[in-house]
DNA sequence: TTCAAGATTTCCT
DNA sequence: GGAAATCTTGAAA
């Protein structure tokens, strides 16, 4: 077991929940003997079979998407556009195909190491996982990962920095990035939370 | 078997 | 501000 680590339990809750909880929490990468982590900035909540955004609406289960519908805490992670990865975790019971998109880190440990898989020898470090595809880049993670359990991988978990979420001033909340096909219902429905004001944002929230 | 489109990033103007 | 890069997936034929 990884001590400190989130355990099940963190993930079964309501997905929302576990969306503004896991703002603060650190997310540790183990990968080629290098050690990465960073504090999760903003995320997004991908809501099952009716979000017309998710993976997994109407019900698919096909193998892209399965680690969605595994236990809570499993990663997810899909390519897109042909180049880049998306790390997301599951939430809620097994069979419910709910997860979090981390969409943001504020760099913490392994600095050189996420520099050196960006290509950016200079420039503030905020750059390395200012994104999705950014910070799986900057972590090293692919879709070798998907399907890990990250209650208890060691390649790959988050530890607990705090027990309570942040309060409710300091979290951003809007629409989520990317999503405008998903209908007048879904596209601009608040799923994106962030760190209000961090300078670490894949985009600022507006108001 | 075919084809359109994408939960993004980067570079150019 | 706009477009290219690049390839898997999912749905239709």
């Amino acid at each position: 077991m990884i001590a400190n680590a989130l355990g099940r339990a963190f993930y079964r809750r309501d997905t929302v929940r576990v969306a503004r909880a896991l703002l603060g929490q650190l997310l540790v990468s183990t990968i080629g003997g290098q050690r990465t982590a960073g504090l999760i900035v903003e995320t997004e909540a991908y809501l099952g079979v009716n979000d017309q955004a998710a993976h997994t609406k109407g019900g698919r289960r096909t193998p892209r998407v399965e680690s969605m519908w595994q236990d809570p805490g499993t990663a997810y992670v899909f390519l897109t556009y042909g180049m880049h990865h998306l790390l997301n975790i599951s939430t809620r019971a097994a069979g419910i195909p709910e997860a979090i998109l981390i969409r943001a880190l504020q760099p913490v440990d392994g600095i050189d190491t996420m520099r050196s898989r960006r290509g950016l020898a200079t420039g503030p470090p905020r750059h390395l996982t200012n994104g999705p595809g950014k910070l799986c880049q900057g972590l090293a993670i692919t879709r070798d990962h998907d399907g890990l359990d990250l209650t208890a991988d060691p390649q790959l978990h988050l530890l607990q920095q705090r027990t309570r979420a942040l309060p409710a001033r300091r979290i951003a909340v809007g629409p989520r990035i990317g999503v405008d096909y998903a209908g007048a219902e879904w596209a601009p429905a608040p799923l994106r939370f962030g760190i209000a004001g961090h300078p670490c944002l894949s985009k600022p929230f507006v108001r």
